[in-house]
DNA sequence: TAAGTGATTAGC
DNA sequence: CTAATCACTTAT
C-alpha cells in the first residue's frame, strides 16, 4: 500500500488510516486507558476541515462503579459503552450539552473513558470541559456509536510515537460532578496544564 | 450559587 | 403516565 503522489484524496485516506490508534489500545483496563489517552491527539474531520486537540484530562468509568452510566445495565442511551473497545459514546445532558466517552475493555462490558479537556492543536479553541470540547469539534449524538479505529471514521485518535506522559506528570484525583462513588480517584490530568477544567 | 434546558429513567 | 435526575456551563 503506497500512496500515489498525484492523488490528494488517496494520500489523505492513507495518512488517516495509518495514524489511527487501534482496538488493542482500548481493549485494556479502563484506568490504564484513561491515563494513556493523556497526550494523545483527538482528530475530527468535517466538510474537509480537520480539528485536532491533545487530550489532557480524562475520567474512568466501569460497569461495577455506581457513578457509571452502565451501572444499572444496558439501555438505549448507554449501549455504545457495551460495544467493542474504541466505540464513541456520546450522551446529551442538562438539556443542552453533549459529552464524549470512548468504550474500553471488551464487548458486552459497559465501561469507558470520559474526555474532559483538550489542549487546542488545530482549528479549535475553548476546550476546557467535557461539553466544551464536544462543542468545539461539533461532536453530537450523530457520532454516537462511531468506531474510532475505523479508517473511514470522521473522528479518530492519531497515533503518536511520542512517549507516554511521565507518571509523575499525571495527577489522579476525584471525578467532577458526580454524587455516587465520589471518593474514587478516577480522574486524571496532565499536571500544570492550563486547559484542565476548573473544579 | 443558581438558572437554563430537555432527554432519560425509575417508579407508580 | 409523572417526576426527579443529570459525568455541564455561564452569569450573578
Amino acid at each position: 500500500m503506497t500512496p500515489r503522489l498525484n492523488s490528494k484524496f488517496y494520500i489523505l485516506k492513507y495518512d488517516s488510516a495509518m495514524k489511527r490508534l487501534d482496538r488493542k489500545f482500548f481493549a485494556r483496563d479502563t484506568e490504564r486507558v484513561a491515563k494513556e489517552l493523556l497526550g494523545k491527539i483527538l482528530c475530527r474531520e468535517e466538510n474537509g476541515v480537520i480539528y485536532r486537540g491533545k487530550i489532557i484530562e480524562t475520567e474512568a468509568y466501569t460497569q461495577d462503579d455506581p457513578a457509571c452510566h452502565a451501572f444499572c445495565g444496558q439501555t438505549e442511551r448507554n449501549k455504545s459503552l457495551f460495544k467493542h473497545p474504541g466505540t464513541l459514546y456520546v450522551y446529551f445532558t442538562y438539556g443542552m450539552h453533549f459529552c464524549a466517552n470512548i468504550s474500553t475493555e471488551r464487548e458486552g462490558y459497559g465501561s469507558g473513558v470520559l474526555l474532559r479537556a483538550l489542549e487546542p492543536v488545530e482549528n479549535i479553541n475553548k476546550t476546557n470541559g467535557p461539553a466544551l470540547l464536544c462543542k468545539s469539534m461539533n461532536i453530537t449524538k450523530a457520532l454516537d456509536g462511531s468506531d474510532l479505529t475505523s479508517p473511514v471514521s470522521s473522528i479518530w485518535l492519531q497515533y503518536e510515537d511520542a512517549k507516554l506522559i511521565n507518571k509523575k506528570d499525571i495527577v489522579a484525583t476525584t471525578r467532577i460532578g458526580i454524587k455516587k462513588a465520589a471518593e474514587l480517584k478516577r480522574r486524571f490530568y496532565i499536571k500544570d496544564n492550563r486547559w484542565v477544567s476548573k473544579k
